[in-house]
DNA sequence: AATAATAGTTACGTAAGATAGCTATTTAGC
DNA sequence: GCTAAATAGCTATCTTACGTAACTATTATT
């Protein structure tokens, strides 16, 4: 299965002498190939892979982070923070239901009734009846919410100036349609891996 | 402030007439610009900037799931499988210190430890006494470990497989190269935001 | 009118990850 | 050689995110 010629089966033990400090660096680990696709492995190693995965899953971190920063800035957290620029968003003219806010958001509804629930304590969020439809409800911006943006923004400029710093246009353009490329296939990846996962514990 | 001619004080409260069905959409919500620089600005609107950021935000959050996915399938957390995979990469032929560990992963060590015991537990990671530092530990791959890490393979790669579906070598390097450049701007960014806040909290 | 579907809420559980304070060992200064 | 400082790691605790299950209230369906 290793695509290279080592086969070393028991590589993974801590290798070589532990009496002295004489050690082979023949005995570093390798890990088994993540990835088949001929146009990413680069000599049979997948080397280049991980290391671009490692870097996505760094910068995946780093930016939760920006929420958590922006948040604390105006007195919020960090999943407050991205409720209400969600509702910033999308709320329209007259206000945006829980659920769709959800749907926008990728995240369980009632995370978002919680959450909503303590931006309008905060007075950040308005939160009334929808006159349309008594079941649901309507969440907009109140005036308070939209100072704290405000007050926000020049702080938020400074560091988004830095996080896209030298690029050009063009590039941002490129970077922009990459990303979006990307973010249809880890979708599809994460279906993929819900179907096999489905398949394995349903073998019937 | 607002780059637009548009400067609607109050548009933040919930527009309009809500006693009958009738809406003007001329009362749609616009957040503050959240960046600056001209070759990101279309129109001095920020619009496209705020996709591409919520597009990175859904991908991160996506990229968050793998690491679950895939120790789900080996019995492991998603902290866990990250830690045992971060023990992969960086062992090396004798092992690896904790600060190490935490370094590479960009988290605090006592999160390593507790983390790493576990893995210990699970006879997936080995952990003994550095020999040449009695403050220090050695953390390796145990053959159970890469038995996991090879059982989970063929899994993990019809999903990576997905997750790159359609890329060419070309573009594959292209999008390594901006990651590469990006997650040096996040960093600094990040920098940045840390230095902002500490002026703000010590003015002195 | 009875039933199903939908919007939202409440309550609870798991786990990530940050911080503070501690012990043990090694290095540096006198 | 002995004391002080730095370093590696551990334990305990806290906050928060986010998922699931069970429930209520309203609207749509038949």
């Amino acid at each position: 299965m290793s695509a290279d010629g080592t086969t070393k089966a028991d590589a993974a033990a801590p290798a070589g002498p532990d009496s002295d400090g004489a050690w082979e660096r023949t005995g570093d680990y390798r890990p088994p190939l993540s990835i088949t696709r001929p146009e990413i492995l680069r000599d049979g190693s997948d080397s280049s892979f991980r290391e671009l995965i490692w870097g996505l899953l760094v910068v995946a971190k780093r930016l939760q982070k920006y929420p958590e920063i922006f948040g604390r800035r105006i007195g919020v957290s960090s999943a407050q923070y991205m409720v209400l620029i969600a509702a910033a968003h999308i709320q329209g003219g007259r206000g945006i239901g829980i659920r769709a806010l959800a749907d926008y958001m990728h995240l369980p509804a009632p995370h978002i009734t919680t959450t909503v629930g303590r931006l309008v304590e905060a007075g950040l969020l308005a939160k009334r009846r929808n006159p349309a439809d008594g079941r649901g409800v309507l969440i907009s911006m109140t005036s308070e919410g939209d100072a704290a943006l405000r007050e926000l923004a020049p702080f938020q400029q400074q560091i988004n100036d830095v996080l896209f710093a030298g690029l050009s246009r063009r590039e941002f353009d490129a970077f922009s349609a990459m990303i979006d490329a990307f973010q249809i296939n880890s979708g599809l990846a994460l279906d993929k891996a819900a179907d096999l996962e489905r398949k394995r514990h349903t073998p019937r």
